[in-house]
DNA sequence: CTTGACTCCGTACCATGGTACGGACCGTAT
DNA sequence: ATACGGTCCGTACCATGGTACGGAGTCAAG
């Protein structure tokens, strides 16, 4: 069966090692005991450990902080969809805030490059433009 | 004429008067000499740091962070359009890389959402779905 | 002439998500 | 048996963009 080493487990979760052992410290991985006999002294790791720390990176490629992922391992274990479906809308409208955000900025920068490309009086508009 | 201590320039540039003091220490804002004579000891802004600080503030909201601010504000005193050009360009193409990311994660989770509330067997897919 | 509000300045601290360092110990191959 | 690489752990440090603290000075009103 998988008997992973920490470098194994953060090689397979692609994060460094150091990661690993930042998201033991911030409680969002569990920290094995130490292998008694034969292996003492290494903490050993297995597919539970793996599942976890993958669910944390897609998470967080989905926007959560590390501390909501906290919030989603708890339910996880509590499997309250209720709540489930609470964080994601919060989630989907703090998504859409930010994308309306930079595609204001997005369009804005755009029409200044666009008309300092083309222009050829006066000063760079995308500077001036800033100036107000 | 406009004569403002740092209190009034920060009120007017709405930001703390420590995000003004931040800003001379990282050199995006001129600290002028303290005044002599009538009001000794007091340092005095005016328009054209005001301007500055606005500037400031509009292109940190277009996404640029303040090591590329500080490069745009010495753009404004060379003119160097096609610099400035090549800036936006790099923080458009910047922009598109985040929102096009923040969309894929809006969507995802936009879709569980929906599976999760319409579906009632087994566990949720919001849950589940960061499982892989 | 004292009180209150504001300024000046250095320095320390905050959140967020890690990354690096150094010394001790362990496991495996040679 | 010894060298090499990996692990363990505490602690310190990084970037980014500020925010807070404390003591001293200064200014204007009452």
């Amino acid at each position: 069966m998988s008997s992973l080493t920490i470098g194994k487990l953060a090689e397979a979760g692609r994060v460094g090692v150091e990661t690993v052992r930042y998201y033991q410290r911030r409680g969002l991985l569990p920290t094995p005991a130490r292998g008694g006999g034969p292996d003492a002294g290494v903490r050993r790791y297995g597919e539970p450990e793996l599942r976890r720390l993958r669910f944390i990176r897609s998470a967080q490629a989905a926007g959560f902080t590390l501390e909501e992922i906290g919030e989603l391992l708890e339910l996880d274990a509590t499997d309250d969809r209720a709540r489930a479906r609470e964080l994601a809308r919060a989630r989907i409208a703090a998504l859409d805030a930010k994308i309306a955000e930079l595609l204001q900025a997005r369009e804005g920068l755009a029409r200044l490059a666009r008309e300092c490309g083309s222009g050829k009086a006066g000063p760079c508009p995308i500077l001036t433009a800033f100036e107000e």
